[in-house]
Formats: structure tokens, sequence, C-alpha cells
DNA sequence: TAAATAATTGTCGAAAATACAATAATTAAT
DNA sequence: ATTAATTATTGTATTTTCGACAATTATTTA
């Protein structure tokens, strides 16, 4: 085995990936941005950027996320780390991925110094990506769609207030199968929902009731059990 | 906002923090060692070593495991990074956990060039450790135990041949919670267990069927669906 | 007013979970 | 050899959830 100097170990860079996932028109969408600078420029990518040297990962995850969409104080996840010494053409960096789940309609997100263009895309049709980004997109994907079965994140994404229907289709899209109508709501029977008077608007049928997701509420219906949200 | 050069960001380095969990005597074990340098002289702390600038990062955890234990071939999960800025005394040193299931009787755990000593302690009750390893470990175990849920994982840590009520246990310390024999092996129909004629031996009341368990039998027999450790 | 559309609720048999009881096999003591 | 002690193993009965499907309701548009 070879032995190098302790002060040779402090030549690596890291970065932090941030993927932002949102629900639009009944699909899970990720955040891409269009490089605007080698390598990969004009490479479709998740937005990212190296860490600076006195910053703690979670803090650099939280200012990607405001430079894109100006959002603080949203709930981040750590997904995994990656270091293939060859994934970067520029010198070793290893990366920390994180999600962030948004409503899309609350914000407009915007291009940074980093990035050209950015767009929404379903996660189901996600296009070549820029250094080994798409191992990485895949990887949190099937982490987001664990943690969906587990916690109840999903309410992250849907708006503030939604009907059963578009609940329900956020499942649909994220595993992929349809599900009968009655039999859902008898699985979510258990989460503590708030519903509102309040109606669906502008619909060409019956308007379907809203209701609301209160997280302090489920923490203090919860005890001790946890919840499922296996569909 | 400040700027920094390009290159005063390869100023960092990785480590590779590699927790072995096993199970003897109805306990699960984390795998310990004593440091034997400074810093955190004499202090437990979780196996782990920096890893080298052209080194993955699954290589290097298979390397440290290897060190410790002579074992190749151990599922390695990757578990979460930590990188407060400060977290170690020397540099910046981002750290990347794993962890390993392992047969403690397997092998002969060794202490290594780092280490002075090494002990397997249960989970329940961890020392104060080095560096920020208290927090490490305490997210590590709790997704451990996540993954105990939703994958066959708990069979890296059983003997190759098991009784029932040992594998009931390992759930039981797991969770902290007892849990009924008759319902525990009606939840547990569905695994696809290789029954033994041969019985335990040495114990001094009736002795239970040996039973084991064949990943391969596993993928087979599951089809699309996956399995349920929710005990 | 009727057709269309989607929301909401109900039914019923099958399957799974839960609590608890009964039986079987073995060792150790008498 | 008999019995007590201990743990393995199996069974039963009740309740709860699951899954497929049907029925009903509210609203818009033709």
């Amino acid at each position: 085995m070879y032995r190098i100097n302790f002060s040779d170990f402090f030549t690596s860079a890291f970065s932090v990936d941030c993927m932002l996932f949102g629900y639009s028109q009944g699909q899970i969408k990720a955040l891409l941005i269009k490089r605007a600078m080698e390598p990969y420029n004009n490479f479709w990518a998740i937005p990212g950027d190296l860490v600076y040297p006195d910053e703690d990962l979670d803090e650099a995850a939280n200012r990607i996320l405001k430079d894109l969409t100006g959002l603080t104080d949203v709930g981040l996840h750590q997904a995994q780390s990656f270091g293939h010494p060859k994934r970067h053409p520029q010198g070793r960096v290893v990366t920390v991925s994180y999600f962030a789940l948004v409503r899309i309609e609350d914000f407009n997100a915007k291009a940074s110094s980093w990035a050209d263009e950015i767009s929404w895309v379903p996660i189901h049709d996600i296009p070549v990506l820029a250094f080994d980004h798409n191992l990485i997109m895949a990887t949190t994907i099937e982490l987001l769609k664990q943690k969906l079965h587990v916690e109840p994140i999903c309410f992250d994404m849907l708006p503030d207030r939604f009907t059963l229907s578009e609940f329900q289709q956020l499942y649909e899209y994220a595993y992929n199968q349809s599900l009968d109508k009655a039999n859902f709501r008898k699985k979510i029977k258990h989460i503590p929902l708030l519903a509102h008077d309040e109606k669906q608007q502008m619909v060409k049928h019956r308007p379907a009731k809203l209701f609301s997701f209160s997280h302090t509420e489920y923490i203090n219906k919860q005890g001790l059990k946890d919840y499922q949200f296996k569909m």
C-alpha cells in the first residue's frame, strides 16, 4: 500500500447538488438547469455548486435553493454522495445530493450565474444530463419514492389546498400505477386532513372538496406509531 | 458574497466511516475502535479513514472493512454525509458514513494501525465517541432500523442457520418491543425460508428447528412486489 | 331537461392482523 | 420412569383492512 503525506489528502473539493421536485399537471417534475459554462456547457444538469471551505453541507444546499427560487425554510433531504475519482473532469470533486419538495406555483424559479435556462421536467422523462447526473437523479428519485411511502412529504408538493383526486394522482404518477378511488380514500382515513367548506372552482364537472394537511396536527395525532403511505 | 479562486476549493479531505453491525446474544451490536492517535486519542470511535485521492468512496469503505475484519464481498450501505466545517480539528474533512451487516462469529475483528482495541457494543448502549461520531452513529442506526423494515438485510447478521425465535428477537431488540410469537410466524410466512432437518444443539429445552435464508430464492419468488418486514 | 363527467359513498367476500389458547418436544430434577 | 419446567409450534376466533366493483350525488354543458 502506498503512503502519502497527510497534507496530500487536502486536495479535494466537494459540491452539493440540489434537486427540486414539484407537482403540476398530474406529474412530478424535477428542476433542471442548462449549464452556461464549461465543462458540459449547454448540457442539462442538476443545480449544484461547490461548497465553500467554511460552509456546512446543509448550508450550501440552502444557498443553492435560495439562488434558484428565493425560497428559504424548505425542508431539505440529504440523499447520497457520489465520489468516483473521475466524475468531474477538472479535479476530484465529491458531491452530496439533496432534494427538496416545493410547490411549483409558489415562486418563479430563475436562472442564476451558472445557468442559462431552467425547466421543470417530469421525472419519467429526464434527458441526458451532464457529469454523472443521470445516476444521481435516478438514485435520488428512487429515494424520493421510498420516502413517499413512509413520510408525509407529498404535501410539500401539493397545493396548500388540494382535492383527494390530486392527492391520489400524485401517487399514481410516482409509482406509475392506477389506484382505486374508493380504496385510496379508505387508506388515507387515518391521516388527519382538514376538510374545508370551500370547493374547487372553474372545473367543468362536480367540484371536489378541498383539503389541507397540517404537520403539527399530524405530529399530535400520530402518537408513537408511524403512519404508512404504502399505496 | 465573497469570491475565491477555483483552486481554493480544492483544499478539503474526505473520510469514510464504516459502521459494522452484528447480532449476538440477542443484541444488535456496533463495532467500535479505541483510537490510538491524536486527535481524540483513547476515545471510542467509529472505524474510518481518509479516502485516497484516486479512490472511490465505496472502495475506501471496502478497504476499511477488510482491514478490520479480513472480509470482502460484504454488502455496504451508504448512509449519510457529515460536513460541518469544524467537525475535524485538523482541517476540513467531510465524512461519508457507510454500514455493513456481518456475522460476528464469522471472523476475528482485529485492531489496525489506527486502533488499539476494538469492541462490539450494543446499539442501545453507545458511549461518548470521538468527533461527531455520536451523531453519525445515531443517524445511521435510525437508517438501519428503517431498512430492516423494508429489505431482507437482517439475515446478514443472523447465523447462517437460525431459529425463528432468534429471528424474532432481532426485531424485538431493534425496535425495543416484544412481539407475539404466533403472529410473528404468520407475518413471515411469505418469506421463502429454507427449513432444515437439523435442530438446535445444547439447549436445555425443546430444540428449535433451524432455518436459512437464500437471497436468490428471495429474488425469484418475489416477482415485482416488494416484501415488507414491518413487525 | 338530459347527458356527461367526475366526486363520493357503500357493499361484500377475501385476506391479514391481533389476542389468546392449546399442544408438542425436550431437559433436568425427583 | 415420572414429572416439572421451559420453550417450540400450531390453532382458533375476532376484528380490521384490502380489493374489486357498484351505486349514488353534484355540477356543468349541450
